[in-house]
DNA sequence: ACTCTTCTTTGATGCGGCGCAAAATACTTG
DNA sequence: CAAGTATTTTGCGCCGCATCAAAGAAGAGT
């Protein structure tokens, strides 16, 4: 079994003004996994018996309704705590969360975190203003759901994703993880074949590039302009 | 100036778990407000000075949108606390809250916060699990918007209401505070045109009372069916 | 190279619900 | 009680986008 160092999370925003003592105090506690593409991390309604810190790949964290649809929540990056249902007082998952890709993540027990929160303080306050930053991003997207167009939201989503995972080319932004229109469709509400007509009609402005599981953001700026609903000159 | 007494907030979910010294620390720091119908407790994006405890009335915590829409975030009940922007880690509020009737309030100073927090575990605790499940509800809402038709939308809204503020009438349930169809209109995401016409049409099934600012739900039941979706049989 | 599967594109059709307009009703205030 | 204001109702036309259907395109497996 590989020991796991400091240097792994020393650098992540949640460990921010940890000393290299308590960062090693902390990752003594964690176990590494390894979850291949498509797989579950956890699952909504799953006893939340961990929470989990992704250090390499993408994971998609979706609300799956009775009849079956699947809504996402939101994408984690490398860095990012998840499934932190322990910290607010859950005791099972409210969502479930796949790997898009193949991914690290530590986990450490629930038990744990209450620990970990009194023990070291700028944790625990690191992590609830990642919390206070998904409330306002939820109550951001109830908004957005509210009074925005597909059109719109389509735009902000895929910005959102730029700004979280833009990766340069010669072509523009890509995104740095497999990506249809069936997810961006999930993600917004609306229909993969809405998407695919957006996208292509953005494609023939100039505005994107696109293919099969791919998006790259060729003018980020007049997509802005566009989310943000101020009327396009053709 | 009054005297505030512990006996005022014992009861309430936020101080479960406090003992009678714990509650005299906390509300001997509290400053009791009234807030007088359609006023602000506080405003969206100005400094979060304090943080609130709702004692006696009903607030609508809104968002607005840069071209002047409003969406309504959610509706605060007696015992709920409020603006508590600072437990996490923010320094501006992210919605106003305005008083839907005449309204009690305590206030206090945000940078108490951490104070309260590590003294009385308690308090911390419950808190971030009020904090949970109105995440959870924000989550709810944007997997409504994403899969439910208006109507379904209007009548689970309804019914949360009926929930956290219904009082038997002779009629049903009756909504405790005035309530428009703009003001349904702006938690559903839809206008008030549609509301209109669905009250007006579940009124002829028997399903509601309404009047002007004032809604009775007669038959929870048959709406509940209508919200998930199954199909009416007229 | 060929088949299978997954993802994407594109067309045709229909309808839910919004926008607009105007009237009716219910409170409020002098 | 009359005038003024806020809220609700209702009709009508239209359009954004879902739904249904089917055919391409791009990889994956053998």
């Amino acid at each position: 079994m590989s020991r796991l160092d400091r240097s792994l999370i020393a650098h992540m925003a949640p460990f921010e003004g940890l000393n290299p003592t308590e960062l090693d105090r902390m990752i003594g506690q964690a176990r590494a996994l390894r979850i291949t593409k498509d797989h579950a991390v956890f699952d909504q309604e799953q006893d939340a018996h961990s929470f989990f810190l992704l250090l390499d790949g993408y994971v998609r964290v979706i609300k799956t309704t009775p009849d079956g649809e699947e809504v996402t929540v939101r994408y984690i990056s490398p860095g990012e705590l998840m499934g932190i249902a322990s910290a607010l007082g859950r005791t099972t998952y409210p969502a479930s969360a796949i790997a898009v890709v193949d991914c690290v993540v530590l986990a450490w027990p629930s038990g744990m975190w209450s620990e970990f929160a009194s023990a070291f303080p700028n944790f625990g306050a690191n992590t609830y203003r990642t919390v206070g930053n998904r409330l306002q991003d939820a109550h951001a997207r109830v908004v957005e759901m509210s009074t925005e167009q597909v059109d719109q939201r389509v735009a902000h989503a895929l910005l959102k994703l730029v700004r979280q995972s833009g990766k340069r080319t010669d072509e523009g932004l890509l995104i740095d993880f497999p990506l249809s229109r069936q997810d961006i469709a999930e993600m917004t509400g609306t229909t993969l074949h809405t998407v695919s007509r957006l996208l292509t009609a953005w494609e023939e402005q100039g505005l994107v590039r696109s293919g099969r599981q791919k998006v790259t953001v060729v003018e980020p700026h007049r997509l802005l302009m566009l989310a943000e609903g101020r009327t396009e000159k053709t």
